[in-house]
RNA sequence: GCGCGGAUGCCCGAGCGGCCUAAGGGAGUGGCCUGCAAAGCCAUGAUUCGCGGGUUCAAAUCCCGCUCCGCGCUCCA
């Protein structure tokens, strides 16, 4: 069975589900305000490779994960551009699977968005303050946190210890009847974007669209909640604040990721402040992030900068060589290795373990090859291929499209060494190097594959 | 101040009491292969896991203290 580190206990613990044979997993979607940033991009990897490798495991998955659309962000930045606030997130929602899609990350089977569940989060607010768990100010509607049984539980700080922190600021909501307190409903300002509600015309707060898409759609007591380790608190807290406070039964289970960390000052620069994601993918390849995400753990934060992300595109160079190498083997798949890629994988989603083992399949196919044995080869190469796919990793097979000129100065290589002419044969390659093109003499011939830089 | 998490070879990064040899990737070096390369394979690489104590037959792994680093502490993710 699946075991993950659960944020509430505080330990490695099975993940026990609630329906057997299914597992329900939300995970806190972007807020479409601008362009997703690398730290978006490993909470998409983390939570796409669980998702694959729970469905590999025989499970079946529902995954939803939302959009937030409407958000003071959102608003912000149309104010500040004297744009359409609806405008701004259907274009960067588009952005956001744009770059989904170049990671390689399967869609959601359910994309909830906030605006979609207005009604809903109307009669939720509407509950809690019948229950009397929430209450009206002069700018909105708040829940009473010292209601909620329990609530510090992601935290784990008490209501004093949460309150005595965070130095002077001031408190924002004079109104609120304690510190901690959260925004259930906004009262609009002039030229916001508002929804009539039974406490006036205002925009629900960011916390409570979760909770009532979450539990619509997978229903109480759904087995998963991910979100990145910033979440935790107040957003995810704030969730099982308004579920508790309306004796609902929320998340089993609680998963955070670490966080993405770029290195100082020197390399930054050099990166060319790449904080955005598409800009990665255009720097560099993007599978590579997916392998540098798979190669820690999850909970630990990853570090992206040039040197690693060189260092990942170096170790695909090596999967797709390996890939090309064995392209024509087919056998199946060797059970033991994956038993034991099951096994590091249910341990808390051990993908660095499970690279280990793909690595380890590589060379294993390699080395067969190299010492004629087809069989063995083509029963690693197949086993390789198997884990690679529940990664989410694709090899490339071809090489990219050849310039006309390029393939003619590699053609022209080729005759060279027939006539055993070296020389010239030597000039062309350099050439071609130049060009950004490397020449591998196969058995089957010349492979021309383009290098970084 | 409080809470959470880190510190492992040249770099990235697993391991979290013995089962294990401290994985795997990258870079380096030597060899094989190759016309030469590339790719691949083989070999090599921490008597040691931030520092100081302690527990244990046994610690990178547990406990205590310390030093650095990251993040959170009220709708700013």
């Amino acid at each position: 069975m699946m075991r993950i580190y659960d944020t509430a206990r505080q330990s490695v613990v099975p993940l026990e589900l609630r329906d057997e044979g299914k597992v329900s997993i939300y995970v806190c979607g972007p807020t479409v305000y601008g362009p997703p940033h690398l730290g978006h991009g490993r909470h998409a990897l983390v939570y796409d490779v669980l998702r694959r490798f729970l469905a590999w495991s025989g499970l079946e998955v529902t995954f939803a994960s939302n959009i937030t659309d409407i958000d003071d962000k959102i608003i912000d930045r149309a104010q500040r551009e004297n744009r359409d606030w609806a405008d701004i997130a259907v274009k960067c929602e588009g952005v956001w699977w744009q770059a989904m899609d170049r990671l390689n990350v399967s869609r959601p089977d359910l994309t909830p968005h906030a605006t979609e569940y207005l009604g809903q989060m109307i009669d939720l607010i509407a509950d809690l303050v019948d229950r009397g768990r929430a209450y009206q100010t002069s700018d909105g509607v708040y829940l009473s946190v010292e209601q909620v049984e329990g609530y510090g539980l992601l935290a784990h700080q008490s209501l004093d210890e949460l309150r005595a922190g965070g130095g002077e600021r001031e408190l924002v909501g004079a109104e609120k009847k304690h510190p901690a307190d959260f925004a259930l409903w906004k009262l609009a300002k002039p030229g916001e974007p508002s929804w009539p509600s039974p406490w006036g015309e205002g925009r629900p707060g960011w916390h409570t669209e979760c909770v009532v898409m979450s539990l619509d759609l997978l229903g109480e007591d759904f087995d998963l909640h991910t979100g990145g380790l910033d979440l935790t608190f107040p957003h995810h807290e704030n969730e099982r604040a308004q579920a508790v406070a309306l004796d609902k039964r929320f998340a089993r289970r609680w998963m955070h990721h670490g966080f993405v960390e770029l290195e100082g000052e020197k390399m930054s620069k050099s990166l060319g402040n790449v904080t955005n994601l598409l800009d990665l993918m255009d720097r560099y390849d993007a599978r590579a992030y997916r392998l540098l995400v798979l190669q820690s753990h999850y909970r630990s934060p990853i570090e992206v900068t040039e040197t690693t992300m060189t260092n990942a595109e170096a170790a695909l160079g090596r999967l797709d060589a390996f890939a090309r190498r064995t392209a024509g083997l087919s056998g199946r798949a060797d059970g033991s290795v994956l038993d034991r890629f099951r096994a590091v994988m249910e341990d808390d989603l051990d993908t660095a373990g499970a690279t280990d083992l793909l690595f380890r399949q590589v060379r294993e196919a390699n080395s067969a090859l190299d010492r004629g044995d087809d069989d063995s080869a083509a029963v690693a190469a197949t086993t390789a291929r198997e884990l690679a796919a529940v990664l989410g990793l694709e090899f490339r097979v071809e090489s990219s499209d050849v310039p006309g000129e390029i393939q003619d100065l590699a053609d022209r290589r080729q005759e060279a060494r027939a006539a055993k002419d070296f020389a010239t044969a030597d000039t062309l390659r350099d050439r071609l190097a130049q060009a950004g093109w490397t020449v591998e003499d196969s058995a089957d011939g010349p492979i021309l594959r383009r290098h970084g830089g």
